[in-house]
DNA sequence: ATTTTTTATATGTATGTACATAATAACCAA
DNA sequence: TTGGTTATTATGTACATACATATAAAAAAT
């Protein structure tokens, strides 16, 4: 007969977590039906319903109607990271942020590209490589292609004053795409750039971004040495 | 006066997101309140609130009281990546997974490990190294050590059967700690281990993991050369 | 034994109501 | 102006209630 203490469906959230953590039940134990849980914690179903159903989304339990409430069989070993916006990355480190374009070009992309971007052949694109500075040192390059027949507005920014990235963040936001992280040996014009040496290991992030199912811009950034993506969980 | 047409709240929630990627509010627009919405779209004001609190939980909408709800500045952006547990990714793949435990021994850590585990100096340390296999391919390269202070049960775990990996995920579940990804550049031994050449980039993944606020294990891992991490949103 | 049908039940969802709380906005005082 | 107080208001939370729905388990039919 635990009352409710501190503050409804949060306490009882962080109550449950612990008795997880405790191991009062393991995974694959069903554990208390919702009902019995409201008159244990001494509060209405629906306030029991709403902490399962965060931890749930979480992937701590697993909820089937009838079934019961399950403790997941592979909890913790799920975290994920957050990809942050470099600008942001950048400034809450309290360094300062700028951007530099180095190239715009309307040419035709390479076939790889091309065919990330589901261009034809033949068909331009706008080719856009800048530089991300922390404190005016290299922060990470980035080398874009911007599929300009889905997007034909992109021709007409000034993309030496924003970067494609945060112009696409104000202007076609909720998009969709997908990541790839990996490490990859700098090449000697970009380690150049960043001030590494040809040969040293680089943090690679490639990024396409769609819009309502149009590809719009395919992204390759390469993070200056010694950048470590961190995250809690 | 939409009405609500299939189900609910997640009806309600796919609309909203729907007039969202349609920018009929751009970010830093305030859109309309609670009970605005409940009326256009004839529910109650609870069915509208847990809509929009799911969106929010996405991270497009900001919410807070009395400035009512406003679009997301910094939406899209923010994805995550969920990182794999090893098995699972291997066998995802229909590979064969398996795996070689190196070397077992309880010795004295290094002082940046010591204090990664907050053990005081001249304590010893469970020391473990193993390989991940894909179809007996190396896959990564596991360097982990355990604190067995806090985690003395580990000393009578037989590590060559069962991965520290697994065997924590089934023993030790609920658990907490941070990450680290970057690139490095591979050493020699680690290199004849993996496959790889000396000086390839190598992604690599520091994972320090806490119980009930003790440390109980770090581990890099070392993944075999390209490597790729990658996540869709 | 095997398949099909029915029943029981735990979670899912929706609603009206009520009050809590944070934060803006308006007001007032110095 | 500036600073502080108060009122207003949109969201946050809780609850009782009702019905929906998936599905496990029991019962019935083959």
């Amino acid at each position: 007969m635990t009352a409710v203490q501190t503050n409804g469906w949060q306490f009882l959230e962080s109550d449950i977590l612990r008795r997880l953590q405790e191991q009062e039940w393991i995974p694959g134990d069903l554990i208390p039906r919702e009902v019995e849980l409201a008159a244990e914690y001494g509060c209405a179903r629906t306030t029991v319903n709403r902490a399962l159903n965060a931890i749930a989304n979480r992937g701590l339990l697993d909820r089937k109607r009838k079934a019961g409430t399950r403790v997941a069989t592979h909890p913790s070993d799920r975290p994920t990271v957050t990809i942050p916006i470099i600008r942001q990355e950048i400034e809450s480190k309290n360094q300062l942020f700028s951007y530099a374009l180095i190239t715009r070009e309307v040419e035709n992309p390479p076939a790889l590209i091309a065919a990330q971007l589901c261009l034809g052949s033949n068909v331009k694109a706008l080719h856009l490589k800048a530089l991300y500075l922390a404190d005016h040192r290299p922060y990470v390059f980035e080398d874009r292609w911007i599929n300009t027949e889905t997007f034909s507005e992109a021709l007409a920014v000034d993309f030496s004053a924003v970067s494609a990235n945060e112009w696409l963040v104000k202007n076609k936001p909720y998009t969709r795409g997908n990541f790839t992280f990996e490490a990859a040996n700098v090449s000697k014009d970009v380690a150049e750039l960043l001030g590494a040496v040809t040969n040293d290991a680089l943090f690679v992030l490639k990024r396409r971004t769609h819009h309502k199912d149009a590809v719009i811009t395919v992204a390759t950034l390469t993070y200056h040495p010694g950048y470590q993506l961190h995250t809690d969980w």
